[in-house]
DNA sequence: CATGCTAAAGATAATTATTATCATATCAAG
DNA sequence: CTTGATATGATAATAATTATCTTTAGCATG
């Protein structure tokens, strides 16, 4: 788990700015601060531990503007929000298809793949209720480290 | 969707009120009407949802009240919280295996059963990681009224 | 490369969601 | 009915997120 080392970040770096463009968004300092210290992140860090993670190195940005920047990323599909069960945000600029396993202990979370599940197709009942954009499995438990 | 009209409401109270005995929690009247408008709703009701409607009934509660009930009952594993994009914790009585969908515009959520998917292994990598004990779905989408 | 428009940032304060503290009330055992 | 432990309600605190408003800085343009 955990192990696939994220896609080269200056690729991923590059396809932001270009992404940013394309929605009319300018690109500035905290923008790519923000987007550079979430996509090597591999914990799906909360605002404020992304704000102190950053803090480091640009020590004048405020906490508010990481919010408002992981917000306007959101909207525009840059990033996404990772389904918790705590009242946190936790975010990921991974977009590629993959799912998650929660430590109810620790709160740690972690990726893992499954295509055979992205392949299969959902009960008839759910196509009745509306339009499925997002399909995500969320595991629950505890992680080899806080079993001990 | 959320058409299976939940199992009788008596039988879940009594049920109920045995666990609390077992558990050593004392049967209030505080606990049995938030567990029984808990149990009762179809819409997986955040703690002050829940809290406006039980006012109506028992005028005196107190939110405090009605958060701490929802984490005792959770701790028991007399209810579950369910996994959401948002930050408000939303809660159901529902305890039998089953699913969600998230509609991304007005926040609602809504039930499925898989049976096919939880009679699936899950893939190897997430042994590595720990004891799984619970695995929820989470869809996300437009629901069918949000689509007009 | 200066200028000006406008979106974004930072400071500050306000909301919203949740939790802690402590005095009083209530459950349930005897 | 008395008693002792627990839960509740009142109050206040903390945590998480968002709003307002002034200043700053992208970036398009000449
Ligand atoms: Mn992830
Ligand atoms: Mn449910
Ligand atoms: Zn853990
Ligand atoms: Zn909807």
């Amino acid at each position: 788990m955990n192990n696939c080392s994220q896609h080269n970040l200056t690729g991923m770096m590059t396809k932001f700015t270009s992404a940013c463009r394309k929605a009319d968004l300018k690109v500035t300092h905290q923008r790519l601060e923000i987007y550079r210290e979430l996509a090597q992140a591999e914990d799906h860090p909360a605002a404020e531990m992304l704000y102190k993670r950053i803090s480091k190195r640009l020590p004048t940005i405020s906490l508010d503007t990481v919010y408002r920047t992981l917000a306007t990323f959101e909207k525009h599909g840059l990033i996404s929000r990772v389904p918790t069960l705590e009242s946190q945000a936790r975010f990921e600029a991974k977009m590629a298809r993959h799912h998650h396993v929660v430590c109810s202990k620790c709160g740690s979370i972690s990726d893992f793949i499954w295509s055979g599940f992205d392949e299969t197709h959902l009960p008839a009942q759910v196509a009745d209720w509306g339009k499925v954009t997002r399909k995500n499995i969320v595991l629950v438990g505890i992680c080899a480290a806080c079993a001990r």
